[in-house]
DNA sequence: ATATTAGTTGAACGACTGTTGAAATTCAAA
DNA sequence: TTTGAATTTCAACAGTCGTTCAACTAATAT
């Protein structure tokens, strides 16, 4: 089974990861993300420089993949239409499904990743910086082939058109459980099959209404 | 000018309103908003059970006048049409113009309370719960309305359109200042007559693409 | 002027914070 | 088997945390 006991480093950045997404950067101790690593709380410190690094670390142990099968997929739908551009649904769907389908596929192992991503993208003191760090050369990537798909759009359009595609995006990722209380069971913030059957859709209408054509 | 000391207990709140909204509930202590509050600690616990209760407090302080506002804004728009239904545009704007308004006119006063929100809906420990607490009948009452202007709409695509719909709301209040980065200072994040301008269109259309018509 | 209440002050409580150092152990190379 | 490095343990540091209490001043009411 899966019971092989993972090294120190990784069973402490998983147990960051999932505290840290819970309760926030401050709201965990480093002697709480040690006791559910199993572990000293003094190997924190040997394994990374401070609790910040380890935050830092946990973020940076997933970003490149995701920006990878992000490119990937934008790659393909390109390749996909030699002679003509790729549509604003194609564009939008290389840059949601890949997190999505991840997500649905192994839920365990990212549901954490996303739910800190999520946080920060939502936090008014680092957010900026931290996401712009990590994924503004992905997302300039996405913004330009939307530029070509949708040629008579303002700049100003579009970045705001991508502002809202951020903020709903995210919002699938903390999986807060409101879609379940205001539905009263009839969506789940976990049902990732059903956002991946909407969102681009309806991301590309609005892309659509506020990007001319 | 504004110089006038108001008194201790509003203080208190406003410098827990600001503190909370940048770092977190966790993410500060008594100390420093008692500090910022130019007040002695111990009367955070005179006039306030504990640090929980001063963060509910700070909540409640303002959540009941949005909600009036919105409210009355959607009842203006069933007005205006006594024979047909208002159009997804009207709806949306009812749910989104009162906040976007307030928060442009007075930016000082409310950036910090939106913030707040902007946190605890993205927060996966207790967004689901706190964000119902405040604001589900009000979300009901505009579901509704959205509900009989897209006759053809299945429920589902309805409640994961509104949550789209919160997402990309709930960004914009964060005002995280990533917009300002990614567009090179074109758009900025504080800029609420823009988003203004473009939001209720955006999901408007995203709304008729999901939920027919 | 006196009695009551509201508001404020400063000190203190035990528990917990991030972090460090030295000693003890485990492990691979010789 | 010995050596050296990698890893783990335990105890402790100075500081901060949320919270409380008794003493104090300010304001209000009789």
């Amino acid at each position: 089974m899966n019971e092989k006991k993972q090294p120190t480093r990784e069973r402490i950045l998983d147990a960051a990861e999932m505290l840290f997404a819970q309760r926030g950067f401050e709201g965990v101790s480093v002697r709480q993300i040690m006791s559910q690593a199993d572990a000293d709380v003094s190997l924190a410190y040997y394994h990374f420089k401070s609790k910040r690094d380890l935050f830092d670390q946990v973020m940076l142990r997933r970003v490149e993949y995701l920006n990878e099968i992000r490119l990937k997929a934008l790659e393909e739908v390109e390749q996909r239409h030699p002679d003509e551009e790729p549509t604003v649904e194609e564009i939008i769907g290389a840059f949601t499904r890949p997190l999505l389908q991840v997500l649905a596929d192994d839920h365990d192992k990212w549901s954490h990743y996303f739910q800190l991503i999520a946080q920060i993208n939502n936090s008014p003191e680092r957010g900026g910086e931290l996401m712009s760090r990590y994924f503004d050369p992905l997302v300039s990537r996405f913004i330009e082939a939307l530029r070509k798909a949708l040629p008579d759009s303002g700049r100003e359009d579009l970045y705001w058109s991508y502002h809202f595609l951020s903020g709903a995006l995210t919002l699938t990722f903390a999986e807060t459980g409101r879609i379940d209380n205001l539905s009263d069971g009839l969506c789940k913030s976990s049902d990732m099959a059903s956002i991946n059957d909407r969102m681009p859709e309806f991301l590309a209408a609005g892309f659509r209404a506020l990007c001319g054509k």
